[in-house]
RNA sequence: GGGCGGCUAGCUCAGUGGUUAGAGCGCGUGACUCACAUUCACGAGGUCAGAGGUUCAAAUCCUCUGCUGCCCA
């Protein structure tokens, strides 16, 4: 495999080989290990139909960063992947299909349909996965699951037969979500409320004198309205639904209405009495005061009715058409019988107005359509019961919600949450495995099909409906792992550790697969459910197809690599908070592949002739050594020095910086927060590592003395980097890992299964960061001033340094000459020879002076102009440090530490100060 | 109506009590320097939405207000 290493960073070239790598060496697989620790975790399984989105990009990358983290942890990690076979989503997939065919379901019939559904499924339905592995996914294929598969099936049968047997599943005719453009009922949560732009129509019903209520005056049905002389007026938004009136509700306590209680009014058109009632929930200040009752067609009003007993009449269809009860709109469409019945309305004169009126009407969250409220019979889930556990389980913090703010929201939800109907008119998905008798109407709940009715012998015939698919997701932790078997697999990996999911489905999956777990299993499902955000386009727009504004992320993995498509959707990214994605972010993470890619260069090719100190054992990367025996740690420093206790203060300075990275990595990603992890790693890699440390090892490799060291030093800080951004980005890491020398060989030494960087490896050196820390403040202070006067990067111009210790400066001498393009420099102890240069711009550090010579090019006004700026900023500084120092509060309060820092910085403040002063009057008097 | 966020540099965002509030992009100036122009060096740019309060110390905690987004009803 080594060899020379492309010049520039070019994905395309190595992410298929290693996808395939890893999976020809089964390095994705995890095995029943009783007694291992392990990790596990379920993919929130795609939709067969879908294609991926950002969504799965940014949901699939959070969960191989923790999947990639806890494997290199050293613990048995289970990804186990799959798909969900969105029933609504398939079945019109299939009819479309049809219909392009010049068919259909009902001329196929049901198992036809089936089959080609499952050709489908078949065809088209590992399209998502597939795009998961572009994407660097290490899921464990080999048991990849699918909702509708036996296994899974099985479990909703028994699921639905357990919960019926408990009572805990009903059939009942109740008010229902129909949506007419998927034809089929959907449950509460699937109808999201919009505000639309339509109108409130005033319609005046006369005043019966005689009747009885429910009657239809069949007189009154074509008197126009001027016939009448009392009427009562009310107001609605559903003109149409009035042919389903029973009543007219009024609030008890409006002094306009009081006398009509108990009266009875005349439904224009139709002629059927309806009684005029009280009820509290009538508001006074809405329209008229008074409202239309339709029972059958509003949720509001279905209460009414039962409340007081009205008649439901259905008028509305499952096609939204008017039904054999609307009378003469009978086979209308309801917006056409809503303009026919408008127009008949004012014909007759009973439409008295029109206003413009802004309303919240229920869409269906799948297809948009307008939903239609309707009474039908269904399958239901009853909630309460199962809602208790499911709120005490989070509530232990057993389950936590990661950000913790979302636990509010589950909690709110599953104390008010509804019962849920998880019936659905189509053929695809899991069919109820219910069945009637025909002769007695007997209803059989069962596992296997009933061949008779088991109390008349009558022939009996299967529900027709399916389950809604989120029935059999709400499984998924417990399903795929072969529940109501208690399979190893359950024993070992159940419950999983966490979940990652986006906070858009918390109701739809979460919330119900974890109060299924808590039923069937007894416990919870997940440990974590860490929710992230949505991505949004570069304007902060959600994508979506109607707007047009969607990326393909492959598209992006294309142009700038997987890797760099997931740092860009990691980078910067609190969980929960939702993300904008642009180019520029992506360009800045492939800048950053790229930038590691020619610091691997530079080191791989300052290897050459040098081996790793224990080849085969040091080899093995990262924490493998300090793991299996303890004394290792000795063995390794000794390795470092070898030969001598003499090593580069630069090198001590990056493998302080190093450990320290490795610990702020290890806190955020126990915290949750891969975010902040990338960008630590990013900062140490490119401004600790690439910028300082690369450019001092040039300086350390000149040097006999320190060459093999810094070789040593080098490939340790690369070999680590490559570790703590493999969970990020996995592909060019692997690449890189494989060009370095003294890896274990075969594919235990492949990184996705080398030891992650832990903390406690490498000695926390505060005294060379102090030394390559002023060492960096002096060049920085070289290179401004510089910059002042335009002398160009590169060219070489001298330097004086004056200092209280020049020892230390004259370790440093060499960086500084190299890093600062200071040459010839000159250091000398403060206060004794030569002059301090009069013709030259000065700066001050911590603890030196340097100057900047420039014969007769300076212009003193200019540089005392600098200075006083920089002595200004000092001033206010130090105001600021003493008044802390001087409050006896803040000494007696605040901690130690603090209190400390404040007066090293004070201290070290005045000494720049004095020396800045003292240079700015050298100027002055220079200048006269 | 209830709940939850957000408001920090020109833009996009980090930052849940402790130096002088950070990053990326963008902008200005200079450099193709032997790992990298997908780069390097230097620089400009912020009353942390506003007002009160708690504290030795507030972008950070509390209260109120404004603007904005989302969820639920």
């Amino acid at each position: 495999m080594p060899g020379t290493l492309p010049k520039a960073y070019e994905p395309k070239t190595f992410e298929k080989k290693w996808y395939s790598y890893w999976m020809d060496n089964d390095l994705f697989r995890a095995e029943v290990r009783p007694g291992k620790p392990r990790f596990s975790i379920v993919i929130p399984p795609p939709n067969i139909t879908g294609a991926l989105h950002m969504g799965h990009a940014l949901d699939t990358t959070l969960q191989d960063i923790f999947v990639r983290y806890n494997r290199m942890l050293g613990l048995e990690t289970l990804w186990l992947p799959g798909t969900d076979h969105a029933s609504i989503a398939t079945h019109a997939k299939i009819e479309e299909m049809l219909a392009q065919e010049g068919t259909s379901r009902w001329e196929l019939g049901r198992e036809k349909f089936l089959v080609r559904a499952w050709e489908w499924k078949d065809k088209y339905g590992h399209i998502i996965t597939d795009q998961l592995k572009t994407m660097g996914a290490s899921c464990d294929w080999s048991r990849e699951r699918f909702t509708m598969d036996e296994g899974c099936s099985r479990a909703v049968n028994e699921v639905f037969v357990r919960l019926y047997e408990k009572g805990l599943i009903y059939r009942g005719k109740y008010m229902v979500n129909f949506c007419p453009g998927c034809r089929t009922v959907i449950s509460d949560i699937e109808v999201e409320h919009e505000e639309v732009d339509g109108a409130l129509y005033y319609v005046r019903y006369p005043l019966a004198d005689t009747g009885e209520a429910g009657e239809v005056d069949e007189a009154a049905k074509d008197r126009p309205a001027s016939s009448f002389r009392d009427f009562i007026q009310v107001a609605t938004t559903r003109p149409e639904t009035m042919l389903g009136d029973t009543a007219i509700a009024v609030n008890p306590n409006d002094p306009r209405y009081r006398h009509l209680v108990g009266k009875l009014a005349i439904l224009p058109l139709v002629g059927r009495l309806l009684p005029i009632i009280a009820d509290d929930h009538v508001d006074p200040d809405f329209g008229t005061g008074a409202v239309k009752v339709t029972p059958a067609h509003d949720p509001d009003d279905f209460e009414m009715g039962q409340k007081h007993h009205l008649k439901f009449i259905s008028v509305i269809d499952t096609q939204a058409r008017m039904t054999s009860m609307a009378g003469k709109y009978q086979g209308l469409d309801r917006y056409e019988c809503r303009e026919k019945l408008l127009s008949d309305l004012e014909k007759a004169g009973y439409l008295v107005k029109k206003e413009p009126y802004r309303f919240s009407v229920g869409h269906c969250h799948r297809c948009d359509s307008v939903v239609e409220p309707l009474i039908s019979e269904q399958w239901f889930v009853k909630m309460k019961p199962l809602a208790e556990p499911a709120l005490r389980i989070v509530r232990e913090g057993k389950v936590r919600f990661v950000p913790e703010r979302f636990t509010k929201i589950y909690e709110h939800w599953m104390e008010n949450v509804k019962d849920w109907c998880i019936s659905r008119q189509l053929w695809w998905g899991h069919r109820i495995p219910a069945w009637y008798c025909r002769d007695c109407e007997k209803v059989i709940v069962a596992r296997e099909a009933p061949e008779r009715c088991p109390d008349c012998g009558g022939p009996v015939y299967q529900d027709e409906d399916v389950l809604d698919t989120w029935f059999s997701s709400a499984l998924w932790p417990f399903s795929t792992m072969g529940w109501p078997e208690n399979t190893p697999e359950l024993q070992y990996f159940f419950p999983t550790d966490i979940l990652v999911t986006g906070y858009d489905i918390i109701f739809f999956w979460v919330a119900r697969m974890i109060f299924s777990s808590m039923e069937f299993m007894g416990k919870e499902p997940f440990r974590y459910v860490l929710i992230h955000g949505l991505v949004r386009d570069a304007l902060g727009r959600k994508m979506s197809k109607s707007l047009g504004n969607g990326i393909d992320p492959l598209d992006v993995v294309d142009k700038y690599g997987a890797d760099a498509l997931r740092i860009s959707l990691t980078s910067g990214v609190a969980m929960g908070n939702d993300m904008r994605f642009y180019d520029e972010k992506v360009e800045g993470a492939r800048n950053f592949c790229n930038k590691l890619w020619n610091a691997a260069r530079y080191v791989l090719s300052n290897l050459e002739g040098w081996e790793p100190p224990i080849p085969g054992r040091e080899g093995l990367p990262a924490a493998t050594a300090f793991k299996e025996e303890s004394g290792e740690k000795e063995q390794r420093y000794s390795n470092l020095m070898p030969g001598s206790q003499i090593q580069a203060v630069t090198a001590r300075w990056i493998l302080s910086r190093l450990e320290r990275t490795t610990a702020l990595v290890k806190d955020a990603m126990d915290r949750f927060e891969p975010g902040e992890a990338i960008d630590i790693i990013t900062d140490f890699v490119w401004n600790q590592f690439c910028d300082w440390y690369i450019e001092f090892s040039k300086e350390d490799l000149a040097n006999p003395d320190l060459k093999q060291k810094t070789q040593y030093v080098l490939w340790s800080v690369l070999r680590d980097s490559l570790a703590l951004l493999h969970p990020f980005a996995p592909f060019i890491t692997e690449e890189l890992w494989s060009y370095l020398p003294g890896r274990a060989p075969g594919k235990e030494g492949s990184l996705i299964v080398s030891p992650y960087p832990v903390p406690g490896r490498y000695p926390v050196d505060t005294a060379a960061e102090d030394e390559v820390e002023a060492m960096i403040e002096a060049i920085k202070a070289i290179r401004n001033m510089r910059a002042e006067v335009n002398i160009p990067t590169g060219k070489k111009a001298r330097v004086i340094i004056l200092a209280e210790h020049p020892e230390t400066w004259e370790k440093a001498a060499s960086y500084i000459q190299r890093l600062a393009w200071a040459e010839p420099l000159e250091i000398h102890p403060r206060g004794t020879a030569p002059e301090r240069p009069h013709h030259a711009l000065a700066s001050v550090t911590k603890d030196a002076e340097i100057y900047l010579p420039l014969m007769g090019v300076i212009d003193l006004e200019k540089e005392i102009a600098r200075l006083e700026k920089s002595i200004e900023d000092l001033e206010a500084d130090l105001e600021r440090s003493k008044e802390r120092l001087e409050n006896p509060e803040f000494l007696a309060k605040a901690p130690e530490e603090i209190v400390a820092t404040q007066r090293k910085r004070w201290q070290e403040n005045s000494l720049k100060l004095e020396a800045l002063k003292k240079r700015v009057e050298t100027l002055q008097k220079a200048r006269s």
